[in-house]
DNA sequence: GAAGAATCTTGACAGTGATAAGTTATGCTC
DNA sequence: GAGCATAACTTATCACTGTCAAGATTCTTC
């Protein structure tokens, strides 16, 4: 089994590779799309990595957007693990909002695949929504906690949105670019700016 | 320069210039991009469109990426307009996020490109960075506007800030379809109810 | 009109996702 | 163990993509 030539040489074929390559494809699409990013990401490239034909993903994946989707539960589930770990101390959504983009920060490509439209169009894996759900059960949870009185079930769902909203919204931003955080500032800084912001804002009504 | 055929036919080409290309092509593709969607969006179809050979284009733009670019910045000068327009009665913040949000669910393929990655990774086009700060400078005195007392210009900025990262992800969360509203709640119930949950989690603090 | 530049076309290349048909290994049954 | 059905994997190929190079056409300027 441990054959695994660090690069599949092109010239012949020498072994046939059984054994469990749907995971393996999939750790070679995660490493290969933090290293060098989504549009890098081809089935090709990714059946090299693990030493396999071009084609042979397809015995266990309908599709290449079907992998992505998996990669993307996968992302969701690391980040439900996030949002469980980091709730520590301080002001529950700040923390909260901070593991979030730090993680973010910390996967761009990943969160990319998790939030862009490359297959979220139609009808999604089962397991990307259940991942998701989870992810957002989760927040939907600790803003419960947050909000001092009980709550009627819709406004905490309401208020979860409007905190995703505002976090996602931010990690996209700056994942894309749009917003060019100075080095001097650093993530927390702007996290806490932002939610500043938003208190001022709504304090200011 | 009026020959001007409105639509060529597509099987044989009779006449060899067509006059003013590049608009054309900008036509053709965010037409192209309405109704297909991106992805569908390649520069042939675009091309095929206009009634113009597949690699025309490169005489106008120097990439795909490019004519993209220019596509986008066209978005947001559309929105940059409907952010300046839709600014009458009620509460200035919930009008723009209702206009914002509007646009983005009117126009869900242009805002995926305006906010999407395909392009946005390294050097942007010059107009694009010019149109896109334009239209956050917009919401940047609209914010500025809504906060009671004058502030400091990084405090509004980062009040401004937030408001897009909100508006930004909700809009996201929308198009890419990781919240489906549900027809009897509407665009502007989705946006009140939201905003109201921010506020309820800037209270309880 | 002719020269030269701008514009557009044809032809080609490498890379992509995907399908079809053939080849090899695995596992089940006796 | 032998024989065989099936799953796993490969090869060959297709349609499609962005892009470049070189040729054909039109426009501009003298």
């Amino acid at each position: 089994m441990q054959t695994a030539p660090k690069k599949a040489s092109p010239r012949k074929r020498d072994t046939y590779h059984v054994g469990n390559l749907a995971p393996q494809l999939l750790d070679a699409a995660r490493r290969l799309l933090d290293e060098e990013g989504p549009g890098k990401l081809s089935l090709r490239a990714v059946s090299e990595r693990v030493g396999v034909s071009p084609t042979a993903a397809y015995h266990h994946f309908a599709s290449r957007g079907e992998l992505l989707a998996h990669l993307a539960a996968q992302g969701f589930r690391e980040l439900s693990q996030v949002l469980a770990d980091d709730r520590e101390d301080g002001g529950p959504l700040l923390q909260v909002c901070l593991a979030y983009f730090r993680f973010a920060r910390g996967n761009p490509a990943i969160y990319q695949l998790m939030f862009g439209a490359e297959f979220v169009s139609g009808e999604t894996l089962p397991a990307l929504a259940e991942a998701r759900d989870e992810a957002f059960g989760r927040l939907e949870r600790i803003i419960a906690d947050e909000l001092a009185l009980p709550r009627d079930a819709s406004e905490v769902r309401a208020a979860a949105l409007a905190s995703w909203s505002y976090i996602h919204g931010l990690a996209s931003l700056m994942i894309h670019g749009v917003i060019q955080v100075p080095d001097a500032v650093g993530d927390e800084r702007l996290v806490e700016l932002t939610l500043g912001g938003l208190q001022r804002v709504f304090r200011g009504t």
